[in-house]
DNA sequence: CGCTAATTGTTAGCACGCAAGTATTTTGTA
DNA sequence: TACAAAATACTTGCGTGCTAACAATTAGCG
């Protein structure tokens, strides 16, 4: 079998090829990829904590605080402590990051109808129901009784 | 728009799950799912130079100097000067190596069954053509004149 | 021949994304 | 109340991917 014709390859380099476009989109704005996305889900929903962010955006705490750590030096966002509970932290867009939030939002919008410009309204369809069942995709790890080593790290 | 109706971020995620289960499967072999891949393509093709097979990978030269670092030190490749052309380097598996592609090439089978097992061949079909399409996407940066400040990395 | 292009691989620095471990705090239970 | 368990966020370390800059070499052209 050809590498090219590994579903995980083709997936990954699709991933990447709009990570790519998407990144060129918000470079206008200082942004990353990854930042745009933390801003259009703060619009939605503020004053957050950073599991129920992680949650939205599906990665880790770990990667969350190296996101708001750049994003709370841009002063586009603020942690202020929750006040019933001390463990946690609520999420707040600041002025600017709320500014900056409308922009990627229309930028995602336009983004979105440019990319897919080439694809019939039915090829969207298929596709968007595709790529949220794989990404839903769940192969739990059989572990019957062995010291599972823990899955690896990698983007391809 | 939601962030979860973004397509960058459907793509991203979808491509990420895909890495997830391809690293599992590949784990039991010591190995990261990109290490995997260099190796499937190495079984096509041995003796290639570090800018072909970032071409077949689609990843640039930096990138496939820290891979072939890594497979290096498992002593599973061997990096040889290139005879002719004495900027260039030909990459060979080792022995070790070869036996671990047969097995990875195995493995990638096998888990591209599975991994498909819940879809139908016309949706498979579709999701292949589809993602291919989207891995070649290039929509160009038009820069008309101007000193491009460069794409951003970030993955999502 | 001699100078400039272009090519080849590497290095350095950044941004994700993950697992594993830590510190603090809250919660559940005896 | 006291203690174990869970939850929350952070830190560390690693692998991947990118751009930019670099050294070495080759190719092209006057």
């Amino acid at each position: 079998m050809n590498v090219e014709d590994c579903i995980f390859f083709q997936l990954a380099k699709a991933g990447l090829a709009g990570a790519r476009y998407w990144n060129e989109q918000v470079a206008a704005l200082g942004l990353t990829a990854s930042q745009a996305m933390v801003l259009n889900a703060l619009r939605d929903e503020d004053g957050v904590s950073v599991h129920r962010l992680g949650d939205r955006l599906r990665v880790t705490g770990a990667t969350m605080t190296g996101l708001l750590d750049r994003l709370e030096a841009m002063d586009l966002i603020q942690r202020k402590p929750h006040l019933q509970d001390r463990r946690a932290i609520e999420i707040f867009l600041t002025p600017a990051g709320r500014a900056a939030s409308e922009a990627t939002s229309a930028l995602a919008i336009a983004a979105n109808r440019t990319f897919l410009a080439d694809y019939s309204l039915e090829e969207q369809t298929a596709l968007r129901g595709l790529l949220k069942r794989l990404a839903q995709t769940e192969h739990q790890t059989d572990d019957p009784g062995g010291t599972g080593p823990g899955a690896r790290k990698g983007d391809l």
